[in-house]
DNA sequence: TAGATTGTTAATCGATTAACAATC
DNA sequence: TAGATTGTTAATCGATTAACAATC
């Protein structure tokens, strides 16, 4: 087995249930009952977990604490990476309020926008940034990672610009496709809300046996 | 081959970029060059589709404007779900004016929330109505589906409030996973934003090989 | 008809599950 | 030690790809 994205996904739930399990005071976990808590099979969480190394002892299970801070690790939640924000309309200071980004891997750095009703406006306590100042920001500070919540058709254009000024992963919010950028070493989740909403659509229109139902 | 979570996103994006071609005119497309165009192979397009029906004419390819209406109907598009959203602060009010209900199977209905400040304000044509009505409205109007933007430790509760009011769909962009529900015949859109975030910064702390960025 | 391209089967590949020996 | 539960291999399952006959 090789980390593939859905095994990555599934690492995160199990980041996010040990938290529940770490503050309800539960110091060790068998995979038999953190499947149960998962919904998923025992033998599935102890593949995934292997492939990363040995982090139970049998006879005993998982001790929460531990494996907490090593799928951390794995996933790289402490690196903190420099973030910035290139669209502050609805969707993207929704995302500023909403989305704890120190807790899943990032710090946010700077909010951009081009409007310029929105330069200078204050969302939490970040200052809108001019897109003007685009370039200078990102030699001085370096972000490595940017949240696109830009329109659609502007979306390749800002990510081709963003890559030549040094970020190297975006998170996605437009609708296009992020993929000329695969080719180099460049990381992209694309979120895609109008595809999960016309997929739930489907399922609403075909109700579907609930085995198929994870998604 | 069965309808499995993954061949219906892919459906929806074939769904999106022959809109794309429709819109450029183009006619006919070939597999294989709808497969270059989605970065996919034309084996996997063809073998989608034939799950379904006989879309493509041998020698000639699939007729775009035929092929979306199909995909459509397969995806329940035009059957515009009746919607409600409960929770209008950030989140909710963004998808509310940043989402195009209608191109996705869905019609916005109702717009709810427990906030005094919130209640009577407007996002859009929507007056945000007061959950203590939510009861009479459901009776009233029967929403087939509902997208959750409350707080999280609210998700579970409210959830259960509808499902007994008649809604059979969640959109859920609440952290925790609406499971007690399956067991019915109620169908989830689980987005969790967090985990979709912590999956890009296990992709930028240990860069992969493009061939897995897939997501 | 000849060329093109689908529909469909068979082969491959990868991911999940089951089973059990190792070991705490 | 005995019981429990992991780590790990082997078996199963499902999804993707390749190949080609059918056919427009």
């Amino acid at each position: 087995m090789v980390t593939s994205i859905p095994v990555i996904r599934r690492l995160c739930r199990y980041y996010r249930h040990l938290e529940v399990l770490i503050e309800q005071g539960i110091e060790r976990i068998a995979s038999r009952d953190f499947a149960v808590m998962l919904g998923q099979t025992a033998s599935q969480i102890r593949q995934d977990l292997n492939y990363y190394g040995h982090f139970g002892q049998q006879g005993y299970g998982y001790h929460t604490v531990d494996l907490h801070r090593a799928l951390g690790d794995i996933l790289a939640v402490p690196q903190k990476f420099p973030t910035i924000l290139i669209g502050a309309g609805n969707l993207g200071a929704a995302l500023v309020n909403h989305i704890d980004f120190v807790h899943n891997g990032f710090e946010l750095i700077g909010v951009f926008d081009c409007a310029p009703q929105l330069v200078g406006t204050c969302i939490q306590r970040h200052t809108v940034a001019d897109m003007a100042g685009i370039r200078a920001f990102c030699l001085q500070h370096a972000p490595q990672a940017a949240i696109l919540c830009v329109p659609d058709d502007e979306a390749e254009q800002v990510a081709d610009l963003l890559v030549r000024l040094g970020v190297q992963a975006f998170w996605n919010f437009t609708h296009r496709d992020l993929r000329g950028l695969y080719c180099e070493d460049i990381v992209v989740e694309n979120v895609h809300l109008n595809d999960s909403l016309m997929t739930l659509c489907h399922l609403l229109g075909n109700r579907m046996p609930p085995a198929l139902q994870t998604g």
